[in-house]
DNA sequence: GTCTCTGCAAAGTGTTTGCATAGGC
DNA sequence: GCCTATGCAAACACTTTGCAGAGAC
């Protein structure tokens, strides 16, 4: 949380209590929440939270790369405030977004690298399935 | 095409000129192109084509599975003609889209399978980076 | 005190829907 | 002739923007 306010202010961006509240959720949750779903949790104690602020605030973060933005293939976007380019797997039944073990993939991008001719930056890979508990 | 008007009609959906013609630019480019990008290019040969039944078209082809629907984290989404689950690489610089030889990824559907006791059925793989005229 | 942020409402963007007419089969 | 598709406009869902007052530093 001290890097959280740190690199906000290293980008000329204030701290204010509503940022606080939207990191702290993204960092100990692991269901990738949506703004609307941040939304949601914060307005009990938030009472005056509008969407457009949590909007603000992600996208902020996004630009100061204090999380990623994870297009799973919903209408809206889920944020991780794990922001290495991990895997994600997807249940098609229930709808939850688990992190899979970044390791078992070490060789995809040089794979990738010398089969293209591009320069990977980043990745994003999202797999469908059914999950323990719904199959 | 004999395979598309079949599956259309396999499906109880009728085969139109304006399905045909969608299908068509979808089966012909490699630039997997927007809604609004197939509708731009029908505009000039079928001057009455409506946006709406470009969309209308595509969710009939995605539900008789003639296209999958991508989305490389874009503000629309992107259709591909080819259906098998091949991943794909977005320069992001000049934000087009190839296409990645699938038999790359071979044990990958087998390794996340073994790892996290879900049932995987498709997987949704992009690569972000900058292309070799872009670099 | 300055300059960014908040929160409201309004606008924007891609997509979907309702419905009357057109057209595939 | 039946029943689905088209095409227009209006509705929709998520996200962004404008702006006046509040608040971080």
């Amino acid at each position: 949380m001290k890097e959280f306010t740190k690199t906000l202010r290293d980008h000329g961006m204030k701290v204010t209590p509503q940022r606080i509240a939207i990191y702290d959720i993204l960092i100990n949750t692991m269901e990738h929440p949506s703004a609307e779903v941040i939304y949601k949790k914060l307005e009990p104690i938030y009472p005056t939270m509008s969407l457009a602020t949590v909007y603000k605030s992600l996208d902020v973060f996004k630009k100061a790369g204090l999380v990623q933005e994870l297009n799973v293939g919903e209408s809206s976007f889920r944020y991780d405030a794990n922001v290495n380019s991990h895997p994600h797997i997807i249940c098609t039944a229930c709808h939850k977004v688990d992190d899979i073990e970044e390791g078992i993939f070490s060789d995809l991008v040089d794979k990738v690298n010398s089969f293209t001719n591009y320069s990977i930056l980043k990745q994003q890979l999202y797999f469908y399935g059914l999950c323990p508990q719904c199959k």
